[in-house]
DNA sequence: ACCGAAGTTGTATCAC
DNA sequence: GTGATACAACTTCGGT
């Protein structure tokens, strides 16, 4: 037995094609999302140049995402409710 | 100059005095911090004993807190309004 | 009142008064928590202040939170240990 | 009426359309950002599913970007270089 | 003991 | 460069 099936021998036989497509679909998400992010920048720099306060921009968005993700967890409770009320 | 001159010589006069009593502050106000928790979890623990269903109750306070930030967060997209205003 | 009478539909009386003491009793041990971790930001900044580096602090209360878990660890074992031994 | 459109609304002339026309683009942009983290986090849980581990897949990855980043780094200097020698 | 979800911590990005 | 925001990584917690 040589010196690196010694080392976790478990994990040895790791499929590094597999492996390799699962980290390669990855990075082109990940891509994908600094692109998009860079999209935002842009939109918030056009605005900028429009006379728009950039820092009360965000603001206004991250209430407005607020919003939103309450409303999500409202329905969240709401489901357990139901789902507690079934289980009596 | 050698060796351990050569290394970091901006850092080598660091107060080890002074660092060490911010460090055992911050030590003792997180034991302090973990103590609570312990609390938390110790109250979640009697409501459960008391029928209580602890995931709805988490959801409950969870979106309590939502409503708390979004107060907060209005508050703060207001001063930046007045900001502007007072800019114009 | 026990599990049977809670079946049917008209008796789910969930104690409104009760629950509400245990979520009032959490988020105050909340707020305390979030205070606390407040004030450490606040050591935290100070030590800023006076010219250390932050992130070099938290490696070394990281460290020395390892190692107290460590030793804690140690002395369980060692205290089953003895235990073990006073059995015998 | 709500609270922040009580403020002085004779004198302050922002251009609500504009506005709102750029917190839609950004709101739309925001939400392909956040499907896209959705889909890296369904690809990871699906590698996870083929025995992946993946915390060391991040590493992984998180090494590639490092050396991505280096690399565009070098050639940005590379073409700072030429770009000076052709002016010389 | 593990799993998924929630929360916390640490780091990077951004506007000023 | 600094403080604030957002993201990524890690830990915790309750349930199975």
């Amino acid at each position: 037995m040589n010196k690196l099936e010694r080392i976790s021998p478990e994990s040895v036989d790791v499929d590094g094609g597999h492996l390799r497509a699962f980290i390669e679909r990855i990075e082109r998400l990940e891509e994908e999302k600094r692109a998009t992010m860079e999209d935002i920048k842009e939109v918030y720099a056009e605005a900028k140049g429009n006379g728009f306060d950039v820092k009360i921009m965000r603001k206004v968005i991250s209430l407005r995402r607020m919003d939103r993700d309450k409303r999500v967890e409202e329905e969240t409770v709401l489901e357990l409710y139901l789902q507690a009320l079934g289980e009596l």
